[in-house]
DNA sequence: ACTACATTGTTGACGGCGACTACATTCACT
DNA sequence: AGTGAATGTAGTCGCCGTCAACAATGTAGT
């Protein structure tokens, strides 16, 4: 029985399942959460998600996109532009993906999972990595190439950094540590100059 | 009720089922694996699976071992060793990890998922990246720096184009494109020479 | 050969889940 | 005021993981 608090009409019942989810993500994984349990958090019946997300494939979907936007704002806020230079730029833009994905393991995986995500998607960030090897090649900061190929790598790495240090698998270490050996890496290479 | 063909004891069902569930995961997700389902492919009971693993989770955890086991193997088998020069063996190395993800994309998820896994894993290979940061050093093909640290950024790295290869979050292109242009991008750095 | 115990099965039940159907309530538009 | 769309509810079904009690077989000791 409703009574008056509890309107027939959630309002904005999606925004609030997408939500409640990424919160749930924090502490939990894809495979804890439950529509059911949402539902109830929120008050609605077992049923009314279904009104929102045909399935659970679609939820999840959604909340994958939700969270590619998250990192791309993320990335767009911490990014300092070309003019603070290369090394400052990739470790501005590394540090704001790895802090994401530090803070929301779960959502990371999910937007990355083949299956659950359906769709590609472009990778992060507003400015893009190809604007920034493109910015960086025209001063003279990157070597000739091909800025995508370039950027592709680039970002490769960004991601392995940022995937070893929620999964667990590796001894110890602090992960800003191996995001500034990283970048060092890639921007002057490990052979001897 | 028991026929000729289907003793009692199943003979070594703790096995079956991990070999089983690896081959769903080439073609499912972790999520569409079933217990049950597994169980009745097998021939034994619902309840079968419980008499070798406690639940679900340590299940998963096995199953994640057992990936470690696999990629070890692939790894080691690939390695051309040290006289091979640096830059050969990172591409054997990286091709033979990019193998493993993109033959088995669920399973390399499960491995890396941290919850899952509950304990961490050193990393690939019998002769683990920090021996061929060392190796190389030793050759002169890599500067000076600690071995474990370039070594977890040069895993990172690698990992990164196995984890994007696998996702679907990469526009087209090939794959050993990618891993050429990172392993070359690590060896010779970005920056101008 | 027999006995006892361990190992590994079976059967049944429970509660939670996702998905589906039919119906109910509210909102927005004309 | 009426209508259709949007968004809820209530109920059901089948599947799942988990648990308990019991059954069959294998192994070790005597």
């Amino acid at each position: 029985m409703r009574t008056a608090e509890q309107p027939y009409h959630h309002g904005d019942l999606r925004a609030a399942l997408l939500d409640r989810a990424a919160q749930q993500l924090r502490t939990g994984t894809v495979a804890d959460l439950s529509l059911r349990a949402l539902a109830r958090d929120l008050g609605v019946s077992h049923a009314a998600p279904n009104r929102h997300f045909p399935d659970r494939q679609a939820f999840l979907a959604a909340l994958a996109r939700a969270g590619w936007e998250r990192l791309d704002s993320a990335l767009a806020a911490a990014d300092p532009g070309a003019g603070a230079g290369l090394r400052p730029r990739l470790l501005a833009l590394g540090r704001a993906y790895v802090h994401f994905a530090t803070g929301e393991p779960a959502l990371l995986e999910l937007m990355f999972a083949g299956k659950a995500a359906g769709e590609s998607h472009e990778g992060p960030g507003l400015s893009g990595p190809d604007a920034v090897v493109a910015d960086a090649q025209a001063r003279g900061e990157v070597r000739a190439g091909d800025p995508a190929a370039l950027a592709t790598a680039l970002w490769a790495a960004l991601h392995g950094v940022a995937a070893l240090s929620v999964s667990g698998v590796l001894r110890g270490g602090d992960v800003d540590v191996l995001l500034v050996q990283t970048v060092d890496a890639l921007l002057d290479g490990l052979r001897p100059r």
